[in-house]
DNA sequence: ATACTATACGGAGGTGGCCTCCGGTTGCAA
DNA sequence: TTGCAACCGGAGGCCACCTCCGTATAGTAT
């Protein structure tokens, strides 16, 4: 384990620029085609050969989990934003609201981000650990405002949020989306 | 449109066999590799050629609809007998349940065939909205019964259950299946 | 400025799965 | 038994994945 490592340090300047270039271009196929992303065009699109996209992101995982990183970033300082805010319900809901907007934006890309998730050690899995915990803040204020069941905990929301966009992905209309959204949140409640 | 459909009439004995047994290996295949089987896998498990399985299923998307049609029927005829059941509540309950189960044991198949269940014509779309027509007289009655909300629709209660399966499928712990599941449950209740 | 080398580039090529196409085979009816 | 429509099988073209290594160059030392 910890053998090819991609280095995070500094690096050539040619380097530098190349890995910025190819995560611009692989955010981009990711927002359109979702998880099912060609590397090839990906490459061909930063205008790099197809092994320097590999020497960068050894993985097909690993693409998927650098473009998803500032998501996961910016959910986290969501939640740590929504903490101070009046109303703990309405705070989780709207948080809840982001996980699905972020979630669709992502599309399916979802599955195979949720995988890593769960295995120890990725810049990744870091990142939607505090995620996680900066959401299970926002659930535990509004359980303890007595508005929330306290059996609920946070994974159960995220998986709920995920969930939900997951199934509609394919579904021609999103109209049920909110219907099935406001049957999650009337479940949590006390 | 309407081209090369595959024949359900009257077939050549050595045609009919081998649709079986090419069935038969789908099913297997499913079960334990989920939407990602391997054609030509299949085809060998089969001890058939990989041209014959492409006669017998024209798609990918056809192998898996054949593999869940089943299931479907299955489903549709559980819900019927539930029709019956005296507590509508629980006859609709217990069929939710049972649509998850059988999404468990048909792993991520669910995209492809949530997919098939929105294309016009198509065998298994007749009895997916089978299915669903079957489930809907049981919500119906337990919201005759005044037992759950009248804004909740059948697609949004598949949807969900499909949801729920699929967002723990990548997830190492099963153990909050149950508690989501209570989640929408309690969601619909009035 | 020049030379040197660790670092990085790029794409040819091997692998594997998808799907088509057609020459050969066989069930079945007459 | 014969004839043919129905059927079989797998070779082969395609495309994407991923590795490997010869070439190019940024950064540094002189």
């Amino acid at each position: 384990m910890g053998e090819t490592v991609v280095r995070k340090g500094p690096r050539r300047a040619d380097a530098q620029h190349n890995y910025e270039v190819i995560l611009a271009a692989a955010r981009a196929a990711v927002a359109e085609r979702g998880g099912d992303i060609v590397l090839e065009e990906i490459a061909r699109n930063a205008g790099v050969g197809i092994g320097t996209l590999y020497r960068h992101f050894p993985t097909r995982q690993a693409i998927l989990e650098a473009a998803f990183l500032d998501e996961a970033l910016e959910l986290r300082q969501r939640a740590e934003v929504l903490q101070s805010a009046p109303m703990p319900l309405d705070a989780l809901i709207d948080w809840l609201r982001l996980q699905m907007d972020f979630g669709a934006h992502g599309r399916s890309m979802g599955a195979a981000v949720m995988n890593a998730k769960h295995t120890e050690g990725t810049e990744i899995q870091i990142a939607c650990v505090d995620m996680r915990e900066a959401g299970a803040v926002l659930l535990r204020r509004a359980q303890d405002a007595g508005e929330v069941r306290l059996d609920v905990e946070i994974v159960d929301l995220l998986r709920l949020m995920h969930g939900i966009v997951i199934a509609n992905e394919q579904a021609p209309d999103q109209s049920r989306v909110d219907p099935m959204f406001d049957v999650v949140i009337a479940g949590i409640r006390t």
